[in-house]
DNA sequence: GACTAAAACGGAGGGTGCCTCCGCATCAAT
DNA sequence: ATTGATGCGGAGGCACCCTCCGTTTTAGTC
């Protein structure tokens, strides 16, 4: 038995596939980003200048779809954290991240439906990215822990589903601000324990 | 022109209508709780025994019929909030109803999505229950201000959202614990400015 | 360059849900 | 009993979802 690896060869993959699914993908991200993400999805094909089956092909549900176009954004959430944390003190790094998934969250309405995948866990599509995520909230929560800024028994995914909360609920005309003083809230709330009074 | 008010008699309404309407309200709820909120609706019309026609006319959008399904479990909300606030001091009915309200809205994920319109805004329909709703919080929060429990400016609207938000996300399975600890934090950070260290 | 088999394409079409329209049935008032 | 208004319901047009399969394109081979 000669075949080291499965089969002989694996074959190099097709120029046309690679450069059709591309396609889909950018298309996507404008069609979610201008219309929600319950946009047709014949249409996004159409627009991308493949048909129905092709689209199918690639992406087998609507989730898988929105799942590839949401992952780079994802990439860029994590290397905020990175940036964040070596530039800035635990708590702001922690509070300026927070800021910026929200205002990530609310400007980009395709990943909301995402998120909340995360924590309904109804979904095993999106593992990869809420590992990212998750991984970025814990380093900055466990950096900020070690710093005695907030409480040691905080969990970070409880600080996540706020987030995500909080994100969700963005719109409307203040809800800058609201956010603004939601994260102070939160953040204030997980201070270290100090008894009042 | 003897008609004092608008044409002569309002005339009576119809007493199929109404047992429609009643019917088609009760089989929506049954339906939205079991299966969520995109149940089709032809299908509720079908197990109402009327035609999609029927159901239409009384509830002209599919938000309509949410809204109207929901509007009931919102006034049960109201209803504690009188409650807690005589039985309890003013910082533990604000934490009581607020968790009452994240159990609530967890369970029945009808009413998620038209929360969302509250503070999104897109949608006129629920200004009623909204109404409700923004009382009962106001009331709770407004006592505990005067009572010193929490800082004087806070927004009862921010808390909302976030409250909102919490619900949102509430699934899984120890999303009743998380909320516990997201409620404390939302109040502990809400409490009245305390300089630390 | 010609050949071949695998891989990908694309669009026709069946299924389903949404919502409207309008001829017909039912009801309140007389 | 009559009548005009009110409500009923289901057929049907539209849009979207997703699949299936005959045709086209491509990578590897000679």
């Amino acid at each position: 038995m000669p075949t080291k690896k499965r089969k002989i060869a694996p074959r190099k993959p097709r120029t046309d596939a690679q450069r059709n699914r591309e396609r889909i993908l950018e298309i996507a991200k404008e069609a979610f980003t201008r219309s929600g993400a319950d946009t047709s999805l014949d249409d996004i094909a159409r627009d991308a200048g493949v048909g129905p089956g092709t689209l199918y092909r690639h992406f087998p549900t609507r989730d898988a779809l929105i799942e590839a176009v949401y992952r780079t954004e994802v990439e860029k959430l994590a290397a905020a954290e990175r940036r964040f944390a070596e530039a800035m003190p635990p708590i702001e790094a922690l509070r300026a991240w927070m800021l910026l998934f929200v205002d990530y969250i609310a400007t980009k309405q395709i990943i909301a439906p995402a998120l909340n995948a995360y924590v309904g866990g109804a979904s095993k599509l999106y593992e990869g990215s809420r590992a990212q995520v998750q991984g970025a909230i814990d380093a900055l929560v466990k950096r900020a822990i070690k710093n005695r800024d907030i409480r040691t028994d905080l969990d970070p995914f409880d600080l996540l589903r706020a987030l995500i909360g909080v994100s969700h609920v963005a719109s409307g005309p203040d809800w800058q601000q609201s956010a603004r003083r939601l994260v102070d809230i939160l953040i204030t709330g997980s201070r270290p324990i100090k008894p009042i009074k």
